[in-house]
RNA sequence: GCCCGGUUCGUCUAGCGGUCCAGGACAUCGCCCUCUCACGGCGAAGAUCACGGGUUCGAAUCCCGUACCGGGUACCA
């Protein structure tokens, strides 16, 4: 039995959980899953002024909104000053690390002479005089504490993604870990923490790969194994760069409010740099499956572009196979932030014959197979909620052009109304939400139609756009009779009357501007 | 500059020496369904596997070089 896997995420508390780090933390927690496991969280928020408090609530919010919880206590580096200062005795005690007294200003003129020769800087001991450096630390001068890196000789690690990897010690040199007030830096904490914390493997973005023979000395010199690594690609934007804001959304809060659900976000994650090892696999993967398929060997070297397009496909496949439920109390969310009278005791739904939630839940899903995000559905529905206010004009002038068209409009209307007043005679009330009778009430109201348009030698689709038009204002829309059926007798009629007036003083008035006569 | 990586359809990817004149997904286009729009189904188009040399009977797959892209080069993480 081999040891339990035990892994972490690591993030500066700096500002949102972006999608890169987020999906660090993903394929941490599916390593975890996956070996039967733990994962960590630890903020690095040894301080640098950039960490904030709130940064690090709204990176806890979001890891739990995508279900990365962690399975111990979360860890805060600040509150570790201790253990690594333990360390770091540790380290002098046993001469891999040393107090340098060496001026800044020397430094940078070392790093400028190496750089216009060409060569690599790399810092060392002897660069700088004993003797002068003894009558500092004599004077009390302020010094920082270098690790004392091998000289000669290669450091190598076999990185899970990437592969063997090895560095010239000598391009390292001596680099600092501790600051002159005695505070350490992130090379010389990371490797404590790991260490103290049990990490048996380490999975972070690809920009720590020049960190690690760095912490894998550290490591030896500590006599400590060092745990595996696995560097993970960059993720970038349309322009192939880094991705950033100004590529539009990047951080996890942000995808929320534009209605991504977590899971979507998740499986999009995922096969953002993996894929599993089937040659052909559906890409809409569920949890469990994530979970059962997920290596960090079959992880991409390369980078990837995040594609917004693919994502908002997933979320639209994801919001259709959400248990209905669910899906609905997210949209009433959202439709009570524009319509707050909706989830008010006394709101009634325009077609009396329905509940509110046997209405809202009508409506939600006529919506839902045309949407790809949550923030969708007010769009979506607002017609339900709204009567239009204005009617597109192409299909104004296509359908209801003369005054022929637009009595059509107006007999048509008196049919259904006609049709409305002899399906709810003989429907049986309490069965009008079961979709079996919504049909048969749809098929009532459409059969007097097609009997008329067949009679007057209309197409079908001349009859009901114009309909749709006078309830939606558009000629894209759910089910025509699905649409009235939750608008209501009242309402429609209404509308298509509104249509109809609207449609004539229309005609009148471009008829006078021309001077011709309004033709039949 | 120097160190370390990367490079297969527009995008995400499969491919780990022959089964690949390269497979899947998103996007695109067409058809079907149809009262419109979607959903769904079917199909099409789309990659001289960055380029140039090797190795091999045989390379997208191995080696070397070039180009381009990225990361790093801190008393940041």
């Amino acid at each position: 039995m081999t040891k339990k896997t035990r892994v972490r995420f690591a993030p500066s508390p700096t500002g949102l959980l972006h999608v890169g780090s987020a999906r660090a933390a993903l394929f941490n927690w599916l390593y975890a899953r996956h070996t039967g496991g733990t994962f960590l969280v630890r903020i690095e928020d040894t301080d640098l002024e950039r960490s904030t408090e709130e940064a690090t609530q709204q990176i806890l919010e979001s890891l739990e909104w995508l279900g990365l919880t962690p399975d111990e206590p979360v860890e805060y580096q600040a509150r570790r000053a201790h253990i690594h200062r333990a360390y770091l005795e540790r380290l002098l005690e046993s001469g891999h690390a040393y107090r340098c007294y060496c001026p800044k200003e020397k430094l940078d003129e070392l790093r400028e002479k190496a750089r216009a020769e060409g060569r690599i800087f790399a810092y060392r001991r002897e660069m700088f005089p004993e003797e002068e450096a003894r009558k500092l630390e004599a004077a009390g001068a302020p010094c920082v504490i270098r690790f004392r890196a091998p000289v000669g000789g290669t450091t190598a690690f076999d990185d899970i993604v990437y592969g063997h990897i090895e560095v010239e010690n000598d391009t390292i040199g001596d680099f600092v870990i501790a600051r002159p007030d005695g505070t350490p830096l992130y090379n010389f904490t990371n490797v404590v923490d790991d260490i103290d914390m049990g990490i048996t493997l380490v999975c972070r973005g690809e920009d720590h790969v020049p960190n690690t023979p760095k912490q894998i000395m550290i490591y030896r010199a500590l006599g400590v194994e060092p745990p595996q690594f696995a560097h993970l690609p960059l993720i970038l934007g349309p322009d192939k760069q880094k991705l950033s804001k100004r590529h539009g959304a990047t951080g996890v809060t942000e995808f929320r409010a534009m209605g991504i659900l977590p899971e979507a976000l998740v499986n999009y994650l995922a096969l953002l740099g993996w894929a599993p090892p089937e040659a052909e696999f559906e890409e809409v993967m569920p949890l469990e499956e994530l979970i059962a398929r997920f290596s960090l060997d079959r992880v991409s070297k390369s980078p990837a572009v995040f594609d917004h397009e693919k994502l908002l496909w997933m979320n639209g496949v994801y919001i259709r196979k959400t248990p209905r439920p669910r899906i609905e109390a997210l949209v009433r969310e959202r439709l009570a932030q524009r319509w707050p009278a909706v989830e008010k005791p006394d709101f009634m739904p325009p077609n009396p014959a329905l509940s509110r939630d046997e209405w809202l839940s009508g409506i939600i899903g006529l919506a839902i197979e045309r949407c790809r995000t949550l923030t969708e559905f007010p769009d979506l529905l607002a017609y339900f909620f709204e009567a239009p206010k204005s009617y597109e004009e192409k299909a104004a002038k296509k359908f209801l052009a003369n005054e022929a068209q637009i009595a059509a409009l107006e007999h048509v209307g008196k049919l259904l109304d006609d049709a409305w007043a002899r399906a709810t005679e003989s429907a049986d009330p309490a069965k009008n939400q079961n979709p079996e009778t919504l049909e048969q009430w749809c098929q009532a109201m459409e059969d007097p139609l097609r009997v008329w348009a067949e009679s007057e030698g209309i197409k079908f689709g001349n009859v009901a756009q114009p309909i749709r038009l006078a309830v939606t204002g558009k000629t894209a829309s759910p089910p025509l009779f699905h649409v009235l059926w939750f608008l209501g007798r009242e309402e429609t009629i209404r509308r298509i009357n509104a249509l109809v007036t609207w449609a004539r003083a229309r005609l009148t008035e471009s008829g006078a501007r021309s001077g011709d006569p309004p033709t039949a």
